[in-house]
DNA sequence: CTGTTAGCGCCTTCAC
DNA sequence: GTGAAGGCGCTAACAG
């Protein structure tokens, strides 16, 4: 990269006359349009940019913080707005600015991430999404910045969570609560950590409960609504289709809502549908029919890990910290509310 | 902000042993036990935290941009997830890195957004849903940074836009095939340029060809799938409900489906539904019914805009650039397809 | 009108 | 084990 310094050699100018003209202030200062001209020249000649982190400090730059938010992108649900939506509010509350960069990275991938490795290139990190793999890595290989998990539980890290386990629970009882004695359930077929342990919270409750789950029942599928849409389809192919359908996502019970309306099947006279909510809130209240979810408070689990990181970056809180967020459960007409 | 020195200073040592220690590498240089808790204690009694730009400037960092993403928040679609899906492909094909920030502001409201108006914030920006308002602030002052403008049109600015007339001009001409005489329109109540145009194209393309709009088939409401449900509610109250609704966004068509199905009402049979595309793809290709679209490609938008800022970042683009993206039209059962 | 100079906060030799 | 010095790229006095 080349400096203001080369600009001025090759324009035969000294810096501050480049840094005049950089700055706009050519005008004021009466800089000669000769003069201009030869910088202006001289920056595309060399394809000079002004390197930002010199000019920051230069101006003695007042506190900001950059957080990384590392996201996995191919966990296919748009919750990133929600995420996003829900630090807004609480950034507001600092009287410094808070910059958020986005970070996408391939699951499985999160060592790739050179963020993670180097001090020099955010203040703090959140991690969202981290597959096992992903877990296995950060705890082999401590991240060089004070960091927040989120929606995953570490003994070690700071983390903000739901009780994953509890959110399976609340969908069951609601089942059970209705007197469903035959369930199924369509799970991710790839398997997070706190993932599973709801499909764990849901099974354990239901048998625990005298309602039967029968392997042939539980359908494995993609997060997505196409996911969704291919699990509606082995569920119609079922020998003995289960009352009620527990799903790890909306966007999966949007995809089966689909199906059987399409093929005539009546949520909630003939199947029950309870959903895992973490996409549009909107989507799942006015769908056909609107759907039950277990919603997970998304832009609040977004809010504390702002409110917790910056309390590490402001040395209020040095040992690792676990918040928790309550799940909601929302009856609504696709489990005969 | 305190720095590094201050910590020496109230630690008693010299600032080389506090950076030793903040980089970790203490045992490598074998600072005393004692030496190190006199300086991280006077860390936390300073509140002390490193400068990241100076960080950056003594590791004479590789190149790198940071962008600025300005995005409507109250905008209410979670197209977000989108734009940065586009995105990253884009900048995964640069050498260096592309930091992606986001900054969310508030409609009509971009004037109070300071990384726009200096330059030592991001190195150039990337504006998106611009009001009218907030165009006319940008005519106005025009930014200090280099930026692009999404989806909207400018002589002087570069921009990457759809032909939004010719969107709208779509939609009605793939209802006027279908033969229908009498149309309606669901409309965004707060205008914005390229959405008025959008509307101008169907509703012109509509009365150039003999098909009829009244005013009273013309319902304004928020974009969101409430507003959808709430234009619903107004549209069975017509005494002469139109054969066929245009849609300013599948966020307002999903929350009609929603009224239509309660109310069965038919979509096809009793209402075509046509919406622009600019929310989920997938929710809108297994909704009930399937909902035609003119399709924004939100993510090729994204990516040009990429590649343009970075061109000009570059300086292998001075002049003003405009670049066009195709809208997409995509047939489905809500048009009778 | 333009050039010289002195740091902004940090890290890395190199001495001691 | 620790300290002193220099410089990363830039800007804002202050001189001419």
């Amino acid at each position: 990269m080349s400096t203001i310094r080369d600009v001025a050699t090759l324009s035969g100018v000294s810096v501050s006359t480049v840094s005049i003209v950089l700055n706009g202030q050519a005008k004021d200062r009466k800089i000669s349009q000769e003069t201009q001209n030869k910088i202006n020249d001289a920056i595309k000649a060399l394809g000079y940019r002004p390197n930002m982190s010199a000019k920051k400090l230069r101006s003695a730059a007042d506190k900001e913080y950059t957080i990384g938010i590392y996201w996995a992108s191919d966990f296919r649900t748009n919750f990133l707005s929600r995420l996003l939506t829900g630090m807004q509010p609480e950034i507001m509350t600092y009287p410094f600015p808070i910059n958020i960069v986005i970070c996408p990275y391939k699951n499985d991938c999160l060592y790739r991430e050179k963020g993670l490795r180097s001090s020099n290139t955010f203040d703090a990190a959140i991690i969202a999404n981290t597959s096992v793999a992903d877990m296995e890595y950060l705890n082999s290989h401590p991240p060089q910045i004070p960091f927040v998990l989120y929606n995953r539980t570490s003994e070690q890290y700071n983390s903000v969570t739901i009780d994953n386990y509890d959110a399976g629970r609340k969908a069951a009882l609601l089942l059970l609560d209705k007197g469903v004695k035959n369930m199924g359930a369509v799970l991710f077929r790839d398997t997070y950590l706190a993932m599973s342990i709801r499909s764990r919270g849901f099974i354990e409750t239901c048998t625990n409960n005298n309602a039967k789950i029968s392997p042939e029942n539980i359908i494995t599928t993609e997060n997505s609504i196409l996911g969704g849409v291919l699990a509606a389809e082995k569920y119609l192919n079922l020998k003995a289709r289960p009352r009620a359908l527990y799903c790890d996502s909306d966007s999966i019970a949007q995809g089966i809502l689909h199906v059987l309306n399409k093929n005539q099947i009546n949520v909630p006279d003939d199947l029950f549908l309870v959903a895992i909510g973490m996409g549009s809130p909107e989507a799942n209240q006015y769908s056909t029919p609107p759907l039950t979810v277990v919603e997970i408070p998304i832009e609040k689990i977004s809010a504390e890990c702002i409110k917790l990181i910056v309390g590490v970056l402001e040395h209020q809180i040095d040992t690792p910290h676990h918040v928790y967020c309550d799940s909601e459960l929302i009856p609504r007409e696709s489990s005969g509310f």
